[in-house]
DNA sequence: GGTTTTCTGTTGCGTTTGTAACCATATCTC
DNA sequence: GAGATATGGTTACAAACGCAACAGAAAACC
């Protein structure tokens, strides 16, 4: 089962979650510059934005899925960018729990200022691949991911 | 300059930064049924042990270079892990503001008892992988890595 | 149709986390 | 060798975080 390329003596640097958290976490920092230091935008604002701007109007809850976060988070993320003007929030017909979110002229322009950022530091950044590693890449996460699940529904 | 692979729009779900922070996520949450939930420890906690069962005596220092932790962090787990008698320190001779911490015998058990384990869940997570995926996924977060770090320079 | 269960969204509270300030010592500079 | 500067490590304070508890509304149940 565990044979193969399987490390046998646990080391720091080769072990994987160790390796992908200390990416991630020089990913946002280095992103941060974009986003938090320019604007002051939350990773929480950032997500919301994003989504937002590709999906539309959504509800909260769509949020939360998409954007992988807590409800607590969405919530005050919510309550931020509202106060800033760079969300509104109207009642939903269909279910007056929910309300449904979407960017005001103010957040769509914000978005159309920083994704071009985003996207150029994020080429930037690819350029360090070879023609098709970035691929290559997203699709060994997206085995993980695919397999974490598998795990977790074995033994939860 | 940013042609090929790269995308044109942004999409969360392929964006490089979102994908390896929910990645690590998931990973950390997976592992902490390892070392959380059976023994209390935390991410630090766990970086130092493994650190100090690699590489022996460290001063923090060093460890904080060696986990990529903030000196604080490293600094607080230190003094949880004393307390819980995982680790000892020493004054270090050549200079007398740093200290030499090592593993008590409790804590080198609890790492004999602990990495095992560790390794077999990532033994279960690389099977996703084909053969010599791991190696390439590895070779993958090496190479963003530095040119994160070739970013950075740039523009400090 | 009334009761129970489930769901959305917010708030309170304790914990964790990072930033900044801080000692004490070591090193560098002249 | 005295002052300035840098470094190892801890402490203090504030912000962020998640869990649990909550109110209100919808669905499900009988």
């Amino acid at each position: 089962m565990s044979a193969d390329s399987t490390q046998d003596k646990l080391s720091l640097q080769s072990f994987l979650p160790y390796r992908c958290t200390r990416l991630a976490q020089s990913m946002s920092v280095a992103l941060s510059r974009i986003y938090t230091s320019e604007v002051g935008l939350s990773v929480a604002d950032w997500r919301i934005i994003v989504t937002l701007a590709e999906h539309g109007e959504l509800t909260g809850r769509t949020l939360t899925e998409r954007t992988t976060m807590d409800k607590v988070r969405v919530s005050r993320a919510l309550a931020s960018l509202e106060q800033r003007s760079l969300v509104r929030r109207r009642p939903c017909e269909q279910d007056s729990r929910a309300a449904l979110v979407a960017l005001t002229e103010a957040g769509l322009a914000l978005y159309r200022e920083l994704a071009p950022q985003a996207l150029a530091w994020e080429a930037d950044l690819s350029s360090a691949f070879s023609a098709g590693e970035r691929d290559t890449f997203l699709n060994l996460l997206d085995k993980l991911e695919t397999q974490l699940a598998k795990l977790g529904k074995t033994a939860p």
